[in-house]
DNA sequence: CTTATTTTTGCAACATTGTTGCAAAATCTG
DNA sequence: CAGATTTTGCAACAATGTTGCAAAAATAAG
């Protein structure tokens, strides 16, 4: 709980501010990617818009947090849980069609589809779209 | 040339009107995704940017073209080459972090990784990065 | 623990992009 | 060509991204 944000936060060597230990402690507890608004709206106190997009952006430098962009447009946010630094390059994501929750998937394996000649890949975000445990009970229209 | 462009408005029925046959025209000659920017751009006319807007969803609605997020909330838009329908929902592209291109792909074979259990897929989003043709020459970073 | 130094906050301000309403202008239909 | 239907251009906002600056808070040093 607070002890790892606050092991996280020092390691990144970033202060430990309400702000950043509040949003950092709402990411670790969510299931799920939030949008900025998500997290405002899980907060105790009502941070200062500009301190709540600078913390996000302190934590995306420092890998504490990446972001995920959707089709939308909307972006979310997820703590980072990849130990291996490499790793990084290979994300892939779930959108529920049904909830439109966001979860993070671990590595999967990735096999380049066929490349234009000459095109060389370094990596690669997926972001997979179905329906996720909940959701799936109400099916609707499976593929 | 132009002729493709007027076939392609009558069969979705979009009026033929000199915004959308331009900006329909530049995306067809673009070999690459191309950003609302990019478009205006390359516009002979100066049209409102509303106007551009709406033409976009037009074709976005009309599924003329498509839209690609990248990871960093920048928006661009590309001819559907798609012949079959439910390939839509499987959408493959390239950005090349040399030039910042972006290419479509061919549908690449599905793989899905491991999900979690009860989870569905029902389509996917996958965008490659690396080095495109010719700037993968000028090479740097290969993994 | 108190002070000096370094960071973070809150706030004002702006740029960009997404979006809608409405009247004028253009396009389409017969 | 004339009337009906769409699209444009423009004004206006909302949401989001971003920066500068002084005040407030956190950290480091003694």
């Amino acid at each position: 709980m607070k002890d790892e944000v606050y092991t996280l936060l020092g390691n990144k060597n970033l202060s430990k501010t309400p702000c950043r230990v509040e949003i950092l402690n709402t990411l670790i507890e969510a299931g799920t990617a939030l949008s900025e608004n998500d997290i405002r709206n899980k907060l105790s106190y009502n941070f200062d818009r500009t301190t709540i997009y600078r913390t996000i952006k302190s934590f995306l430098d420092q890998d504490v947090i990446h972001s995920i962009s959707l089709d939308n447009g909307e972006v979310r946010y997820a703590i980072t849980r990849t130990r291996e630094k490499h790793i990084e390059h290979f994300h892939a994501h779930f959108y529920c069609d049904g909830c439109t929750n966001v979860y993070c998937l671990p590595r999967p394996e990735f096999i380049p589809p066929q490349l234009p000649e000459g095109f060389v890949a370094s990596g690669f975000d997926l972001l997979i779209n179905g329906k996720c445990k909940n959701c799936h009970n109400h099916r609707q229209d499976i593929w």
